[in-house]
Order: structure tokens, then sequence, then C-alpha cells
DNA sequence: TCCGACAAAGATAGCGCTAACACAAAAGAT
DNA sequence: ATCTTTTGTGTTAGCGCTATCTTTGTCGGA
């Protein structure tokens, strides 16, 4: 028989497991098993189980369970560059699925730091496993200091591969091969290029992309129309200055994101170049800025937030696997994107 | 005399309050003393124990305390308009001192769903505080709501003062004066300006700001020259181009946020004129808009983590004073504001 | 008929920490 | 000198849940 004793210790109204129990006139265990969708529990103790819990209200109580459940895995979601709206719907993402997956989080700057300090704080912090987006994805120094460490390791956005790092990237040159050709089927033969940081690999890839569509379409890029940023407003401003005052003009500029995008365009107005009508601009992320120019930004749609819920998906499985000896093998995911047509490109017609 | 069991059901090595108390050779009721910072510990005694805790590298388990603690505070975030540079700085702000005060964060989007069902939500998810930035913070429909259930809530950036409710704001009133008074001082005398949303108490308040110091310095502002908007970038292209399309120019546009201010100065390079050098534009909250346009901004800065920090204490504080029937009263922070100087706008000749 | 083999549920014993009380020693109060 | 207080510490008993073991059926096969 089930007791319920009163202790003067609680004093919320939350119902525990031993109400719904009660309720139910099984044992703890077995509402403990329902909870848990383990096997082994007949369909119609399941469902009366099921319903007082819907009566009651219950909720389980996560400190205790992960208390009695064994493990806690702590993970560290580091950060560097504040490109705010980049990291807020990181941040939704992985608050909500460390929630789900009963992580505790640890959100943190990694400022200037030399990397070496960064790893002994985490391993004091008695951190089990790290995000990192970019441009920390592609800190070769870091991950080799994390993989000494033996923490485990999830990398956003970054299409490098590592044996002992899970990574969750879009295909960038595919993306970037995508987009070209939607500007090239819009007429466009003369397209800048604005690319991004040298120390991310998504720079890369999404060059290629480029190239690579032009070459497909019998198109080459002039010298003068390629530009080298880094991913920052500013960097797309020098860029766009460097294109827009040479003597040949392109018809369109792809920036390798948005906020150098927005630079384009800012500086396409102040060149009295109005955009799309004389200059088509497109960008790269689908951040927030990408809505807050004007014209909107035409862009690729980085799906962030399942990225990071994805990372933090993985770590779990791979920290409680390393920790029943059961190892979780290294997962490269490779996401979705999307072009989002807004109104910063215009077609152009064709020359005969 | 303490005896160390081992038991089969840990497995991390992570060290527990145990091992720390057998180490520095007291009870573990005295480690959670020191760690607690209760009083009633002799000098000697806490340094002891805190050597024992630095060596053993120890860190207590969250879950744990909090179980044996007794009471957990539940605070949702809601959140609303995703201008996510402001966003991301609360959320940071908000993970860091929910850690800290031991209270579980729930972050969700308040869609366009409807008030009562909100409310019915949140006490499904058994939330006791729920923080408000802005433009729910606004809401009185919502807040209402909210005092109905006997919710707690924080509010953030508003100036409204409600009974039950904490409020965290900066004095927007003084920080609009203090910005048009630094653009007179800087020789403008023609100084348009661009309204925010018109059911945040912000509006009215830095309004206010704008016209008390111009009427301070003997000025008056045109009607031409005062334009609505939302606190959206598309409102501030909308705004700007309803004032520089008019006859008599401003020297000055000083905008209500960022987003708008932003607005302004791609609007003010489409109609060929150069900013600073033509038109000064100045916003305010200092998000990361404010350094994502070119010229970047001058603007009020908001101590938003700050104020989201704030505002998780204070709710951690009020719940558990209700629990307890110790009532924690309601407070109305104001915080401070600083105006910071970029390159948008220039000092203007004065004429004789 | 008896003996596994397995399925379904219960009983027990913690997880790591702290509230509440207990208690000795020291310090004041009368 | 005796009776409070105060101070510093230890003891006990959980917080709400689940891992693990045990128990109780149930069914099929020998």
């Amino acid at each position: 028989m089930v007791t319920l004793k009163k202790s003067r210790r609680r004093s919320t109204s939350s119902p525990t497991i031993a109400e719904v129990s009660a309720l139910a006139g099984v044992s703890a265990m077995t509402v403990s098993r329902v909870i848990n969708d383990e096997a082994r529990v007949r369909e119609e103790t399941r469902t009366r189980v099921q319903d007082a819990i819907a009566t009651l209200g219950y909720r389980p109580n996560a400190a205790a369970q992960q208390l009695a459940g064994g493990q806690l895995c702590r993970i560290a979601l580091l950060y560097n560059n504040p490109s705010s709206a980049y990291l807020s719907e990181l941040l939704v993402g992985v608050l909500d699925q460390a929630a789900q997956s009963g992580a505790e989080l640890i959100v943190e700057q990694f400022g200037d730091s030399d990397v070496a300090k960064i790893a002994q704080t985490l391993v004091e912090q008695r951190i089990d496993g790290v995000i990192l987006p970019p441009p920390l994805s592609d800190s070769e120094d870091l991950l080799r200091k994390l993989a000494q460490v033996e923490l485990h390791a999830a990398i956003i956005a970054t299409n490098r591969v590592h044996e002992n790092c899970h990574s969750i990237a879009l295909d960038d040159e595919a993306a970037a091969y995508a987009m070209t050709s939607y500007l090239i089927g819009k007429g466009h033969q003369q397209i800048g290029f604005i690319k991004g940081n040298s120390n991310q690999t998504a720079t890369n890839q999404r060059s290629k992309g480029f190239q690579r569509a032009l070459s497909d379409h019998g198109l080459v890029a002039l010298e003068a129309h390629i530009a080298d940023g880094d991913f920052s407003f500013k960097s797309g401003v020098v860029a766009a200055e460097k294109i827009l005052k040479g003597d040949h003009l392109p018809t369109a500029i792809f920036a390798s994101n948005d906020d150098m995008a927005a630079g384009v365009v800012a500086t396409a107005h102040r060149f009295n170049l109005k955009v799309p009508e004389q200059l088509s601009v497109c960008g790269f992320d689908d951040t927030s800025m990408a809505v807050s120019t004007w014209p909107e930004l035409t862009t690729i749609k980085q799906p962030v937030s399942s990225m990071a819920r994805l990372a933090v998906d993985l770590l779990v499985k791979s920290i409680s696997g390393r920790r029943d000896g059961d190892p979780f093998p290294t997962q490269n995911a490779m996401l979705d994107f999307e072009l989002v047509e807004r109104n910063s490109v215009s077609a152009l017609l064709k020359m005969p």
C-alpha cells in the first residue's frame, strides 16, 4: 500500500509522482515507466496512469529526475562574434533542446583569451561538451585543445570534418551555386562576388559554388568584380566601394553573407545606384539583417535553430554514449538550405 | 565519523560534498554552509573547507541543491518581436542570472495567440514568473491576465508602473533629452524626430524628452520634421522619406531607435544626402544595428543585459518571497544610460 | 504436473544536497 | 554562581525521482 506522508519541507502544491501513483492505483515505479516511455507496461495500466497525470496536471521534477537518473550533461555554448542576429537564433534553439534533453547549458563568451586557458576553464567547470558556432568552429587550434582534454564538441556551419567532432552544416557550395544560378537565370552575366573571412571554411565553399555556377554557364568573373571581406558590414562597404569604383560595373553582387550584402546596398546608394534597378544584391544566411535594409535582401536561409537543436542532441548522445561505454559515432550532418526571394534582385532584360 | 560508501549508481568521478567534507574533516552540512555563504562558520573552518573544495575541484550538483533546497523558480522569458539584436543580449543576461539564481528558464515565443491562452499555457507549465521585454511589456491586456492567474512578472524597458509587477527601465525621457541637447550643442537647430510605436510607453517618453530639450533651448520642431514610426527599419525608411521630401530639410534627425535610424541613413543615401555632412542621424538603444550601418550610429546605450539580469533576480526574490509568506515589494528600477558617440553626427558651423 | 521463461508490477535504496533540529561549548546576563 | 543566549557544528530525514532487484503472475513445453 502506498502511503502519502506529509512533509514539512514541501510547500508548493506541485503534484509529485506519489500523488499520481496513488490516484492511478499503481506504484511510483510504474508511473516512472510510463513517463519515460518504457516498454513492459500493460496498455491498460499505461492509460490509467496517463489519465491520472492529466487530471493532476503532473509534470516531472527535472531536478529529481536528473539526480536519480544518473548523469547530467553540461554543455557549453561558446561564442565569439556577437553577430547577434545569428546568436539569438542559435540560443533559442540550443535552449530549447537543452531543456528537452535534460542538459545543463552554459553560455560563455570566448574572449580573446588563449585557447589553453579556455580549455582549462571548461574542464574546471566540468563541462562535458561544447558547441562551437562560427567562427569558432573553424579554429583548428581550439578544436585540437578540446580534443586533448577529451571534451566532446559539435561544430556548426563549417564544412571541415573532424574525426572526433560532430559537425552540422549546410552545403555552402551548393547554396552558393544555387544563388549564382538564380542570378544568371535572371539574366545577370556580370556578377560580382564578395568573399568572407578566409579563416572560415564556408568562405571557400561559397566562393567555389559561385565560380562553378559561373563556369557551368559559360561565364567568367572579372577579377575586378571579386573582393575580399570578413563577414562584417563594414567589410561589405569597403568591398563594394572597390568593385563599384571600377570602370566596368557588374549588374549584380553576391555577398557571402547578409551583413556584407547590407554594406553593399548602403554603398550602392551612396554611389547613386538604385537597388535593384541598377544593381542587384544578394546575401547569405537570412539573418534579421536581411530585412533590415532597403530593399530587403534576397538570400539563402540557414536553419540556424535546427542546427543548434541538432548540436545539443548529438552532444548529449555522445556524452552519455561515452559514459555507458557505448560510443556514439561522430556525425556530420548536412541540412537543407532555402533560397529566399525578396526585393534586392531584379531581372535583367537580355540583350539580343 | 564520516563513511564514504561506494555506490553502484555513481559513475562520473565528479566529487561530491561527502568527499569534500571528508577531506576537510568536517560534516557535509558545514561544507554546505560554506558553499551557501552562510554565517555561523568559524573563519578557520571556512578556509579549510574552501581549500578542500579547491583541491578537489568540487562543484555543487545543481539538481541536488534544488531538490533538497526546496523551491524551484520557473521563469519564462516571453518574446514577440524577434528584433534579434535586442533578444540575444537579453537572452545572455537572463541565462546567466538564471543559472546563478538557480532558476529554471523557459524561453517562449509569444505568437499571435490570444492572451488568455498564453496565460493558461504558462499555468499548465507551472511557470512562476514571467519576463516581458518590449513590446510585450506594454501589453496591458497580457499584464492583467497574468495578474489574474497570480503570475509574477517583470517588465523590461517600459516606464509604466504597475502595482504587482517589477519594472526595469531607463529614463527614456532623460536619455532623449540628453541626445537632443547633444545635437543642439553641435549646432543643430532644425532637428527632425521619428517616433516609435505608439503602444509602447518609451515612445512617448522619448518624444517628450526631445520636445523638452528643444523648448529648453528656445527651439521648436517643425511639424514637417516629425514623423511616426513603429521601431522597424522599414518604418524608418518611410518616415525619412516623408521628412526628406519636404522643402525645408532638417540638419539632423533623431530616430527613436537604431533600426529606424538605420532606415534614415539608408534613405538619406538614396536622396543623395551625405551622412553626416549634410544630415546628422542618431538612434537609440545601441543594438548591433548601430554599427551595421554606414556611418556607424551615435546612439543611446541601454544596458540590456544588466536589465535582464535584474529582472531574473527580482522575480526569484519575489517568487520565493511569496512562498515564504514574506512578500518582496514590487520594485521599479531605473538604470543609467550612456550616450555613445560614433560617426553619424557632425558639428554644424553656427551661422552668425 | 512441474519447471522454466518471461511479462508486469512492486519494494528498496539511493542520487547529492540541505532544512530542521540537536547539542556542546563559549559568552553574557542576572 | 546560575541561567539564559549565542555560536559553531553534527545528525537525521527527507526533496522527487529512478536503477536494480524481487515478487507475482501466466503460459507453454516436457
